[in-house]
DNA sequence: CCGTAGACCTGTGTGC
DNA sequence: TGCACACAGGTCTACG
């Protein structure tokens, strides 16, 4: 469900409720929610501990605690973090109760989603996590960047997009959104790709992400922000969820193929 | 190393 | 109404 707009969103929203709060009991129900330590230990470590830091790298919530602890959490497709509960809400996975009596939630449809503690040193059990490549937003990842990571590439641009080493945080809404902006055919080899065409690229995937984040994230289905509340950037989908519509530039039906084994929408005028 | 299909899990929407 | 099938904001693994 959620990629780097809405993960990025979810974060501002809690860090208010949660930064110096301590962690005074921790519940979890779903044996398939911690991937690191085993559940008991999990549990005893995160107890007792303070919450210093809150933030975001790529897809995943980074919470730094006491004690040089790292809570990391992955919420995948259906994964959500909510302040306290609304009510009637489902699939509830997991609990950390706080020192003022709060409540942080985690519950998760699909129970796709993982979570981690761990302390310096122990960064081997964190699987794609320690792979993960720039972030978009920041000036690392440019049309240079681009240009070695994609010679000679012959997989679909869209495909080597959603690869969380090339760029950290993209997923199948932003890459239709970024190569649509750029236009680009998803279809085209990465290697493929001229200078001119990286540098759109580069440039429409910020372009992308820095207006999904103001407008605060994608909600399709799942996604609830951290107080639960939808986003509300699926009303400037260019096309996403778009497939058999017009074109919003061009009036052109939009087509709908399979690349990167993602659903992918594009214009087959805006990107050749 | 590269590229693609299948697996993980639980649900919703669609067509017959 | 029932049933089968496609599809869902993500990644891993296995295989050619």
């Amino acid at each position: 469900m959620p990629e780097l707009p809405e993960v990025e969103t979810i974060v501002r929203d809690l860090a208010p409720f949660l930064l110096n709060r301590r962690i005074v009991r921790v519940q979890v129900w779903d044996p398939l929610l911690v991937r690191y330590p085993g559940r008991q230990d999990f549990n005893r470590r995160l107890t007792g501990r303070i919450i210093l830091g809150w933030g975001r790298r790529g897809k995943y919530i980074v919470g730094r605690l006491s004690g040089g602890l790292t809570l990391l959490i992955h919420l995948r497709m259906t994964g959500r973090l909510l302040l306290n509960l609304a009510p009637g809400e489902k699939y509830q996975r997991a609990a950390l109760d706080l020192d003022d009596g709060a409540r942080l939630w985690y519950c998760d449809l699909r129970r796709f989603g993982d979570m981690w503690a761990y302390w310096p040193g122990e960064e081997e059990h964190l699987g794609g996590f320690n792979a993960l490549g720039p972030e978009p937003l920041s000036p690392d990842f440019n049309s240079r960047w681009l240009a070695q990571r994609l010679a000679g590439r012959k997989a679909p641009i869209k495909a080597l997009l959603l690869d969380q080493s090339l760029v950290a945080g993209l997923g199948n809404i932003y890459v239709d959104e970024a190569l649509f902006l750029a236009g680009i055919f998803p279809g085209r080899p990465g290697g493929s790709l001229g200078p001119r065409e990286l540098d759109a690229l580069a440039a429409s995937v910020k372009e992308v992400l820095t207006r999904a984040i103001e407008g605060r994230g994608t909600t399709f289905r799942d996604y609830r922000r951290g107080l639960g509340t939808p986003g509300e950037f699926q009303h400037q989908l260019q096309v996403y969820g778009r497939s058999g519509q017009p074109c919003l530039r061009c009036g052109e039906m939009l087509a709908r193929m399979r690349a990167g084994g993602r659903t992918t929408v594009y214009c087959p005028r805006c990107q050749q």
